[in-house]
DNA sequence: TATCAGTTTAGAATGATTCTAAACTATTGA
DNA sequence: TCAATAGTTTAGAATCATTCTAAACTGATA
């Protein structure tokens, strides 16, 4: 509670209600991967009123301060992932199933990059069937 | 011309004058990288009159035989792409760049799958910056 | 406690894509 | 060759996640 505040102004966020809820939920220490939508369903059943426009700030606000991954997997819906670590992932867009790979995956024998580019990051989607 | 008339056929699709001038842009030995609005700006300048629906039906037709890869990397813009042999790609999103990665790229340390899953394919994608 | 920059919100706007349903056309069989 | 029909094309409407707008609200500061 008070932890959240501290933890909301330390990231230059001001810990108003709505970030509070929503930080209290998404860092409860459980690894989350979700969606505005999933995430405003979620508050919803909370009963706390937050609308579906905040939901997006917050979402925003969060990734630009570097407290969630963004993860563009499929065309529609962007995933929200709270394991801010270096990671991949296992995914079904049929099933809406997002699970991390948190070991040590390699990724080797890349050819030079194009001039004057730096890699940015690596991705590895290891997409799922059946 | 015959070529792409019995290329279509051979595929299931009837050769209509549409399809004939698009398959003649995309497959004319030079793989590329198209979204939709991308061909549809291509086939304007050629003067064909193909309309933006006939473009998006088209690609998924393609797609459908297998005859182009689709590429699901951000959000919004699907790329389509000719060279359907499993590669992986340099992608950045600001500057609407897709480089193809057709050497030996090798994927190791994957944790087992999840019970009941196969693997679809592993898609790596390499962000770049600046 | 007043002030004000930062936030929240409903609803409108955006933009890629899909849908609809009416007009058009390639194919096939007689 | 031609009619019938299944497959195609198309303009425009619809969809849907997301972003924008601008007015009301609130946390922080003095």
């Amino acid at each position: 509670m008070k932890d959240i505040k501290d933890f909301l102004r330390s990231n230059s966020l001001r810990p108003t209600k709505q970030r509070v809820l929503i930080a209290e939920y998404l860092f409860d220490g459980e690894n989350k991967h979700v969606t505005a939508e999933k995430l405003s369903n979620e508050l919803n059943r909370r009963k706390t009123g937050i609308s579906l426009a905040t939901v997006y700030n917050t979402l925003h606000d969060f990734y630009e301060r570097g407290l969630l991954k963004k993860l563009s997997l499929g065309l529609d819906r962007v995933y929200f992932d709270t394991n801010t670590d270096h990671h991949h992932h296992f995914y079904s867009d049929k099933e809406q199933l997002l699970i991390d790979i948190n070991n040590k995956l390699k990724v080797s024998g890349l050819p030079k990059l194009p001039k004057n580019k730096k890699t940015n990051k690596i991705e590895v989607i290891v997409h799922l069937d059946n």
